[in-house]
DNA sequence: CCCAATTGCTAAATCGGGTTAGCGCCCGAT
DNA sequence: ATCGGGCGCTAACCCGATTTAGCAATTGGG
């Protein structure tokens, strides 16, 4: 089928030389061992017209790099955020010439036992332990043979390894600000989790920090959440039932979504009472879901910053790999990325509509 | 960091073999070969004992195949589809004991050379070529090397590579029975392509096919088509102004989208027409995108079969990998997948509603 | 003119496992 | 006693690279 690809030796010979030879050429190193111009040009001339390429197998056995590293999650198929925090760890990946393994646990241990397994039977320089939505995981025992980094997750005992979040608290004090410059002050409601710190879906970081920036927001501006929903999961249908049993005994100006599909499910509540969208009832949102732009109002969101953690994961890996004696100080560093307000139509100032507040 | 990992010397010795022995045993050929029972036992429990795993980038070396393939796409982010897909095959891939590489090309045909020679170099045992969205592609020069399938995709020139791809002729004739099940005969409109065969967005295969299956089935039924709309790209904004146009003129009983995002757009000029779906409208679509069952009434769709794709691509790509010469007769086999339908709540007989039509 | 120090390259070992050829040993047959 | 043959295992080479040690040839100094 294929004409056998071309080997280090079919080069050496090529070049008149030994296979040593062409590799200490290849690799650069031929100056500081003293090779001759002369053979080095052959051996360069000959390499570029076989088409040489180095055998990243044969590589990968003799020096223990195989320029691959492994990208676990526990699912990719969820959204359309999963595939962003791929493709950001992909590109970043590419720009240092490493390719990536996939695999998905499901969340099963088992199949997550034998997935690192497989990675660590193939070398793998490195390993990106993914979650697709934050949270505290338990890291599992598998991971220790190679450099580890934990994307959109916290490892249970903090410390272990490195982390790479949203900055999930610095998201929430956003969302408020953009009801605060807009002039809200009275009426400003939750939809997802709160109104108090103890009413958040387990084990969510998401939830617990969003709230916790809203609220510190708010505090500093001198307004109080007005009140808020709990939502058993955060999909439209929840949001739908819970901004309708809220709209039967209040009459919100601004609610706070915790993601955009619960934002989803306000609107139809909304409209389903009447309420237009901004003029009656400012939304704002997180996650910045493709949805958000296209129901109408287009929504205004604050942004996972799915690609960016991505590509922060693999630098962050790729210092991890770097440092050879594990620095004890700084094993567990959790960075953290700076979740963008992407601003649209969903929030305007109150009473701008006819029937006042 | 790790304490070495055991190799095959290290088993052979506890078990107080050779090394060839042990890997004889260890490969099953020992009982073909004579090793005595004796030796057998110790190497086994030897191994199991050190919990030794092959080092499959040695393997690799020395036997070719790395149990490894190569999954290159356009995009990855596209949507949750492309994660489905991706998903589909990692699972097929898994049952095989076999890893997945991932790679995404943007598109640029000088990214997706390097993509391909770097999955070259790791020495890949086939590849996977998907396009996110169906439509033919032309085949790039690097796959020849080893084993190749495309996915969602046709290859310009026929018979060239082996081809998986959704059955969308009988996708649409699906979305057209279904509302001449629903008892519509008259005011069926399609928008996204149409109502000619000659009005279809370039390149994508499944535009044509659809409408193919859409008029053939109606044929059949001696209905005919009451027109349609082409949407420059399928999204949402398109399928609300293309339905906003046709609402213009005309009172559709039945509308067929060609993609859930245009029937998301079609249900709100709907809407603001002040038309109820289904009592004035019936409205079918496909791709069965997660915003399908989010949108109210929820939508009947013909689903794109994605994550069947994914492990079909991968079925097929090992049959390649098997077959040792290449049998030029069944080279280019296409391989369509069904469309299953998702019965939703947009599709209800014609004149259910109020006002008749 | 001889020894030492460069200079310029290659032999050989290595990574971890697979594969083939063949070496001793014990047995029975001649 | 000798030969032939099956049995049970191992020596040796292979995959495609990197790396260390060291061998010739040249140059320089005394």
């Amino acid at each position: 089928m294929s004409p056998r690809r071309v080997t280090l030796a079919d080069v050496a010979k090529a070049a008149g030389v030994s296979r040593p030879t062409a590799s200490l050429v290849l690799s650069g190193r031929g100056r500081e061992l003293r090779i001759s111009q002369d053979v080095e040009q052959r051996v360069l001339r000959a390499a570029d017209e076989l088409q040489y390429r180095p055998n990243i197998v044969s590589v990968g056995l003799r020096t223990g790099s195989t320029r691959t590293i492994g990208f676990v999650s526990d699912t990719v198929a969820t959204s359309r955020l999963a595939g962003d925090m791929i493709k950001g760890a992909l590109e970043a990946a590419r720009e240092r010439g490493v390719m990536l393994f996939i695999g998905e646990t499901e969340g099963d241990p088992e199949l997550e036992r034998l997935l690192l397994q497989a990675m660590h039977d193939r070398q793998v320089d490195g390993l990106i332990l993914a979650s697709m939505f934050t949270r505290t995981i338990k890291v599992p025992k598998g991971v220790t043979a190679a450099p580890a980094v934990l994307l959109n997750a916290l490892p249970k005992q903090p410390g272990t390894l490195p982390a790479v979040i949203p900055d999930e608290i610095e998201a929430g004090r956003l969302a408020a600000r953009v009801l605060l410059d807009a002039g809200h002050r009275e009426g400003i409601y939750v939809i997802g989790a709160g109104p108090g710190m103890r009413n958040v879906p387990p084990d969510t970081v998401a939830g617990v920090e969003r709230l916790r920036g809203i609220r510190e927001a708010l505090g500093e501006a001198g307004v109080k959440l007005a009140g808020g929903r709990l939502c058993e999961d955060w999909q439209p249908e929840y949001g739908l039932t819970e901004t309708r049993e809220l709209l039967r005994t209040r009459r919100p100006r601004a609610l706070i979504c915790f993601n955009d599909r619960i934002a989803m499910g306000a609107y139809q509540a909304l409209d389903d009472a009447g309420l237009k969208v901004p003029q009656d009832v400012s939304v704002v949102s997180f996650d910045d879901h493709p949805i958000a732009s296209w129901i109408r109002p287009k929504l205004t969101t604050v942004a996972l910053p799915h690609y960016e953690l991505g590509r922060k994961a693999v630098d962050v890996l790729f210092d991890e790999i770097g440092r050879d004696q594990p620095d004890p100080g700084r094993k567990g560093e959790v960075h953290r990325v700076t979740m963008p307000l992407r601003t649209r139509e969903s929030v305007a100032p109150p009473h701008t509509g006819g029937s006042a507040g």
